[in-house]
DNA sequence: TCTAGAATGAGAATCGTTCTCAGTCATTAG
DNA sequence: CTAATGACTGAGAACGATTCTCATTCTAGA
């Protein structure tokens, strides 16, 4: 994956520097969307907040990540589904985690064809889609 | 639904004061979820900011309003399902403004089935579910 | 090696949102 | 009718997440 990255910025003129590689890494090992003052917990001082938010910034340009709106306003990044493929995802409504979920084939689908036909009935061109699920956790169930 | 709001706010003790009726009806005459901010410019200074963000929560804690985390980690408002029926939302990844669609019974009924299906192989009780639509608006087409 | 462009780090600045507090209003009890 | 109670309001201060600024450091290529 580091490889896919590595290519996918050299052709855009971006460097893969130390800080960057951070913010990958720790996006790799995650279960979902991160958000920068999780990243920069689990980071430390390695990458100060300022550049934590340039490298997200950065790497969302390039395509490589992916932002994920959550509650209470927090901007939630992740790798692009050409890294760690399509997925949607469960949103606790108490402790606000995100968790990512793949579904089976068949059922992927059946949103993608659902998704193209609503675009062809009404006035929008549909480029992706996630079916946002909202519930409670395991842990805060 | 005027009516219907008032009946429910009464039940919990909340006022339906005028500033409350501004939100709701600039929110009743919109075709997607709005801000704190498109809400002030439409309503003007009858209802100032510190005053309309209450009154959000405090509707949203009465189960009137629903939030609607859209791009760039702004909030966004709407009418609760009960007041004015399920939806799903067109999100322009362009201007990032916000449109409702509703679907057909029958696509609505696929999307639920596939809802609950996810929530029995995973550790997770569904409450309610978006289907996010991302795309070009016409405007930005 | 030298140089131009990219990236960094620290702190200031910005912007959306929440909080505080004093004053107002509406409902209920007397 | 009047007072008491609790909800509501408005203005500004405070707060927290994010972005910007700028001087410095790094890196790739000439």
């Amino acid at each position: 994956m580091e490889r896919q990255i590595e290519t996918r910025l050299k052709e855009r003129d971006v460097r893969f520097t130390s800080g960057r590689r951070w913010v990958i890494a720790a996006l790799a090992g995650s279960e979902g969307p991160r958000s920068p003052a999780e990243l920069h917990d689990e980071i430390g001082s390695r990458v100060p907040l300022s550049s934590l938010y340039r490298s997200l910034s950065v790497l969302e340009a390039a395509g490589v990540l992916v932002p994920h709106f959550g509650m209470k306003g927090v901007t939630r990044y992740e790798l692009a589904d050409w890294l760690q493929g399509h997925h949607h995802h469960l949103i606790c409504v108490d402790c606000g985690s995100v968790e990512d979920v793949s579904l089976p084939r068949e059922y992927e689908e059946r949103v993608q064809a659902l998704v193209d036909d609503i675009g062809a009935h009404v006035a929008f061109a549909p480029i992706d889609h996630t079916l946002e699920i909202e519930g409670r956790c395991s842990l805060c169930a």
